[in-house]
DNA sequence: GATGAATGAGCATTCATTCAT
DNA sequence: GATGAATGAATGCTCATTCAT
């Protein structure tokens, strides 16, 4: 009540410690039945503060979904840092989904969340471009290393690396949407199994 | 009985109604934004009347899920009877998911809700249960087209079935949500690239 | 369906039934909680019909008090031709009243309900003097019987017979009351124990 | 702290401001016809004040009972710390009943209201024992006021002091009813008269 | 900066009443 | 007369947000 000192956290630095909690509160129950009080009380702040970092719940959905977002992109380019053919990246990213998938199921949930949360908001506007861009972002990636392939002669020339891209992006979040549903799935065995099929498909037949 | 036409709806059958005009809005608006006295506004009734025929919103939301569901697996069934071989079934059920997508960006929408909808309900379970079921039902159909082209010699044998069917039916579902944020992307060619490249893997080469 | 007859209750007398019906419900559940359709339910009935009796729910709990005030009144009519002296006459009329409250403390609650369902209704003032014209009914009935013992040289003149029987009916309702919450406690018992020390101050001493 | 008068109420402190406003708007106009908006209204603060104080408009007509209740029985305890012979402290316990019909007759009809409020409800058990337990509370004290008299040889020993009290605590509630329908009666010398007719009728004769 | 008491907009749901059949 | 499908007014309660301390 009286004490100099300061408790744990530094003044002004409670961010983390909110999108903490919120990341947290939000994967358990879901953005609609999570109130604020709730995130406060995890994070061990009081209601107001809150509002001091964010300015609305909304907002604090926005600043979860991206601060997830960062930390797989860091993972990727961390991956395709170390190189290899186009099929040996090819897989990897696969492989990396599929372990963020079962690392993180109740993250997919988020996920879902802010898909959701968008509708019918006065900001669905921009929740769209947010998730526009997340998916232009991942959708990049993916086709570079397909046309990377491409011309290093090891894919087949004439599939369109964009669709490809596409379709497994689009899996890798079918996923895990799947298994947030039925548990009994493994994602890393049926990735792999699916992920040679792709691979075979896509490779140029002497 | 001796009225030439009804004028709009006879009483007591006002339940197709209700579930068209929830449908419409919930595409539009999401599960969240929508109060049911938009919907038996859109529905041209009475708020009362959407609970003669709907315990709740909630149940409501579950009867459109279903509602859906159901027209879709009938199309299948259509799609699966005409024969042919696993390859040409194969394609031609990605093609359906392709229309389905195209045509039904707004239905997307209503998946998602009702995924996001079920966080932190009373009856988050029954949610979970509805959706597994689902789920299975389609993977179900995928999985026995596979493994009918494995027994025609027609696909690899070694392949997994059940993986593959997982992985194309996310890869539908992550479609959509793709496309319900990026209208750019055309399903048909997407979906119709992709699956050639799906079908070239699972061929048995000579 | 085409039945020529009459299924039990002759056309347009089914207002007994709803009455019926109506003190039942009322007295299990209170006014309040009970619905109209329950009413009809109860009797026989389809919903609609209970408006072709009664106006209006309040309509219908006013009927059920009257009727049942009614019965009081025409036990207590019937016990005053008995005859006897005042002293008899009022152990009399307190034994009844021990002997209704035993038979129905359900009907209590009804009466409980009447007096709280006036508040804040349109027709509060209608209520007030229907529950005042009661009170006084039984009211004169006690008053007139110790006025007849003062008369009789039975019962000490200076004492207030209007009083008396203002408190007389006082307690009766309160008992009832008490019983209503309290079990335990025996009508019987408690009234003529009571009566008797009211009937040993109310009697002329030598 | 250094504001020399507070303006209207301090903050966390607005619970008897609630609870008053309360007592009054049931007392005008009963339980059910009163809304949590009125009673906000009339304490001058906003709505949803009133559920950081009370869990429900229920539990509002709870805290408002005992309150009353409560106040009540301080009175009471008062009157019995002045000591006097049994006759005395049961006349002066009959005056004090007929002040407070005389002084708070709308305090009677929230008693009404929260014996009809009970029916049908979900908390009805939790209604029974609030009020069974205030009512063996006021029976105690009028029982133990008997006895001691008993005891004293001031009354009539063979006289069942228990069914006396049951009947005075209930006279004394009816006659707030009646009162309360009946403005015409005076509860002080209505209970006045009352009373000498039973304290003859207690007291020993020789 | 931090807090949490105060606020009130917003909404699902109930149910007495009506009226076409 | 009898019915029950249709109706919408009415209200308790939640919770994001504000702001005085």
């Amino acid at each position: 009540m009286s004490s100099p000192a300061p408790p744990t956290t530094a003044r002004g630095e409670k961010r983390p410690l909110i999108l903490q909690a919120a990341t947290e509160v939000f994967a358990e129950q879901g953005f609609a039945a999570v109130t604020v009080a709730e995130i406060a009380e995890r994070a061990g702040i009081g209601k107001g503060t809150v509002y001091e970092y964010f300015s609305s719940k909304e907002e604090l959905l926005f600043a979860v979904f991206e601060w997830m977002n960062e930390a797989i992109f860091e993972r990727i380019r961390g991956l395709l840092d170390e190189g290899g053919t186009a099929r040996d990246r090819l897989r990897r990213l696969l492989e990396l989904g599929a372990e963020f998938t079962a690392e993180q199921i109740d993250m997919q949930a988020v996920v879902l969340d802010f898909w959701a949360a968008s509708r019918g908001t006065r900001s669905e506007e921009r929740y769209n471009r947010s998730c526009l861009v997340t998916f232009r972002g991942y959708r990049g990636v993916l086709a570079e290393v397909v046309r990377d392939g491409q011309r290093a002669g090891e894919l087949r020339a004439e599939v369109d690396a964009e669709a490809v891209a596409i379709m497994l992006l689009a899996a890798m979040d079918g996923l895990g949407v799947q298994i947030f549903f039925d548990r009994e799935i493994d994602p890393r065995t049926t990735v792999a199994a699916f992920g040679e099929v792709v691979l075979a498909g896509l490779e140029v037949r002497r």
